[in-house]
DNA sequence: ATCGAATCATTGCATTAAGCAAGTATTGGA
DNA sequence: TCCAATACTTGCTTAATGCAATGATTCGAT
């Protein structure tokens, strides 16, 4: 099952950098992460980058059981980290929503992944930079993202905060489109 | 080591591309991890690429405490994907080594992130491709990574099996230098 | 040669994360 | 109105982890 020999090397490389990237990504949470979980700080992102959701819908965006949604929430909740309120539209569900505290969780995370980033992109010369930049742009486009500054397709909510906290997805259900 | 101020955007590219490289390493598990986890996973990888380890250097490698290497193997065990022995230099040890099944579940999920990867790329010309590659490269080499094909350092030890099953660890320990 | 310190693994106990199934509350449609 | 679909919640089970004993051994230094 050996993939023409000409691309086997653009594969290698790939992975090569893919184990660079997951690290990174990893890293960034560990050090904050005392206090926060892998699982818990992808909840926060999907509700800092989504808005208020569902219990339903959380669980979907996580690609979880609604009864692990609902438990981690109450987790989130003792940590101050998000709310729950009934909706008064539809009283079955529960909205979930991302307090102040657990949105800086994720801004913080976001900058220390970036400062990681930027750490290992300044090894580079300027050159060289637009050169990784293109050729990640067209790795993206080609497995059909969404390009970094064009996230997420805020389908918004309420007006509780000032909604929308930057992008990042890092550790989105990994099986989304968009 | 200034980096320009226009580098935003790289970080940017990187970050998107990022996204993607996180959802397919983890997705290649998906499909047979119908039985295995990715912690799980993570320890056969680490099994079969550096050969057979003492309890408290597979904990070192996938950093987590011995006691959680330990019931790790338990449950492994259980599934025939690896082996327990007693260390017979010092008895205090005990030595883990992966089966041929085990050794198996590793071949499959590099394969299949292999066919995930090569899909994406075939997206793109044979130039495009040749781009991606060497930018590609010359990030994994910024951030200090050892290409693909040098991959492991292969410490190695008793005769079970023809011992290291080609390379992968995209869910290395996410923290080594090598 | 012996005794105390260090090393290695395992066990007990606790928490987070997850899924499945059963049960409760609400909505909505026929 | 009444039943089916929806939206949580709860109970139960398994996995993954860490920290603290505890039991075996091995090592080093008298």
């Amino acid at each position: 099952m050996k993939v023409p020999p000409a691309d086997g090397s653009v594969v290698d490389a790939v992975l090569t950098a893919s184990r660079t990237l997951v690290a990174v990504a990893t890293r960034s949470l560990g050090a904050a992460a005392e206090h926060t979980t892998i699982a818990q700080y992808r909840a926060l992102v999907v509700l800092a980058s989504r808005g208020p959701q569902r219990m339903v819908d959380l669980a979907v965006a996580l690609d979880v059981a609604p009864s692990t949604a609902g438990r981690m929430t109450d987790r989130l909740v003792r940590k101050q980290l998000v709310r729950r309120h009934r909706a008064r539209a539809d009283r079955r569900s529960v909205v979930v929503s991302v307090t102040a505290a657990g949105r800086q969780v994720v801004d913080e995370a976001t900058a220390r992944r970036r400062v990681l980033l930027t750490g290992i992109l300044a090894n580079l010369s300027a050159q060289e930079q637009q050169e990784v930049a293109t050729a990640f742009a067209l790795f993206a486009a080609a497995a059909g993202e969404i390009p970094d500054h064009l996230w997420p397709p805020a389908p918004d909510a309420e007006p509780p905060g000032p909604a929308q906290t930057g992008t990042d997805g890092q550790f989105q259900a990994a099986g989304e489109g968009r």
